[in-house]
DNA sequence: TTGCTCTTCTACGAGGCGTAGAAAGGATCG
DNA sequence: CGATCCTTTCTACGCCTCGTAGAAGAGCAA
């Protein structure tokens, strides 16, 4: 799958984390220390909008938002590099083997639907 | 981290379902469908080492392999993306609401080092 | 209509990748 | 030892992506 360039990821995270559509003008602003044109920004959207990664609505200043969130990419792209790897089973063993006891917890958590008895509150 | 073209991807699912070191020319054979040039082969060998993805030793006809299996790889990668986006937790979440229910009880046995009271029989 | 701003088109330079010839380094066989 | 042959390294080139933006077209405000 198409993977993303620098600049195309700086867009990528202020979309991100802005908390709804953004302009195109409004993104400049945000990554005013690059001094980027706005011709610039539009022309990364472009690119970002068909690789499938932002869509924007029809209104007058055009407004872009992510496909998808940023934890919903993440994940994607976990199972993409998971399902390109062979032996399925292989990779999740040596994956689990690699997440912190927080993370190891969380995951059992959400395994067993319920959460274990050294459960933390949060 | 760099990613993979196509020859280069190529050339390392190669490496990767060998079952140990492989030169250049055996490679090229292996190929043998592109009609690739040894020369190619060559070139496309140091840029692998050199990203990091192979070795080789110094025996006469250079032997090459890689630097990490298929599956640490893809392990790794996994890691690459969960780390780089924020909200792990979030990522976890919908990461494990993706998986099937073998690789869900996989993962459960793996994370309390024991199989679950539903495991099934293989 | 005449400007303004917003959007789309076109372009260009740098770097990555597929591709390989040319040149250099080393083994082999008389 | 020298001619020959394979192996390894160097250099190159065309294509594509990405950062970058000007030029041109399109809608909106006086």
């Amino acid at each position: 799958m198409a993977s993303l360039g620098e600049l195309e990821r700086a867009v990528m995270d202020r979309l991100w984390s802005a908390d709804g559509p953004v302009s195109a003008a409004e993104l400049r602003d945000g990554l005013s220390d690059r001094g980027l044109a706005l011709t610039t920004v539009h022309t990364v959207l472009s690119r970002l909008e068909h690789k499938g990664f932002v869509v924007h609505d029809d209104a007058r200043p055009r407004r872009f938002r992510p496909r998808a969130t940023r934890e919903e990419h993440a994940a994607e792209l976990m199972h993409e590099v998971l399902g390109s790897a062979g032996d399925r089973q292989a990779v999740l063993a040596r994956f689990v083997g690699g997440v912190d006891a927080d993370e190891a917890r969380l995951l059992r958590e959400l395994l067993t639907g319920a959460p274990g008895p050294d459960a933390a509150p949060r």
